[in-house]
DNA sequence: CTCATGGTTAAGCATGCACTTAACCGTAGG
DNA sequence: CCTACGGTTAAGTGCATGCTTAACCATGAG
């Protein structure tokens, strides 16, 4: 149930994948900061740092408005809600499954088709994005 | 506190940000399976598939082992939880600042120094990886 | 207006990455 | 032994990515 709408998924762990992205999410959890303080911050230029937040602002991990003209960036939680959620989705999915398989075990302790629990669902699961 | 070691947090998120990874991992959830399993499921050959498991072992997501000539992969919980608590952290810093914010503007409603409160911290947080 | 500051955009480049093919190894089964 | 199957490894290829420089725009201060 819920499977929610893990489109957004491939945008927000590509973001999270650069260190550089992450130190700014980090950075950012501290207080709001403008552009030129986070390419201060990362040790590279401001272009590179614009970069980087087009990207953090497209996967919704970033907001940022542009008062005059300095820009102000915050975070956005709803790409970190995003991540949170599908690991937590998948951690609790197989911890589920250990505790069927935990019943099982207890219940019928004689017979075990052992390790043969694979393969058994053909397609339940439904890929999120078969890749382009 | 507790900045634990995000050492690992690199590996962990660059092996999510690859969406065959991520499938790669959702149908271990439902438990363990062969590498040509795998790769029948993501539509790709064996070698990618293998090449996809080197780095989700080295990241600690999945464990495998070898029995006869066929190697069978399941969950390594470890590497799941890891990205989950660098997430979760990230999300309560940021809520905890908030909630300073809120105190800040509910006692001394007739001051307000703004967006202000940036820069005034130079460098409390210590980045995970400067980067190579 | 003029200059400096903060940011944006466009190439260009070097590296990394996901994938393929192809050769190869080890374990069954006939 | 011989063949088939599951997996591993090594190149090689094409595309994405992160960074830089450089030209440019917009706003604020003198």
């Amino acid at each position: 149930m819920l499977n929610h709408e893990w489109a957004g998924a491939d945008r927000v762990f590509h973001a999270l994948a650069d260190a550089n992205r992450r130190a700014i999410i980090q950075r950012l959890t501290r207080g709001p900061a403008t552009v030129s303080e986070l390419a201060r911050l990362l040790g590279v230029t401001v272009a590179a740092t614009v970069q980087h937040l087009q990207v953090l602002q497209t996967s919704e991990l970033v907001r940022s408005e542009k008062a005059g003209r300095v820009r102000t960036c915050q975070i956005d939680p709803s790409g970190l809600r995003r991540a949170e959620e599908w690991l937590r989705l998948q951690r609790t999915t197989w911890e589920h499954r250990l505790d069927r398989l935990g019943d099982v075990l207890g219940e019928s302790a004689a017979d075990h088709s052992t390790t043969t629990t694979t393969s058994d669902d053909p397609s339940t699961t439904s890929r999120e994005e078969p890749r382009s």
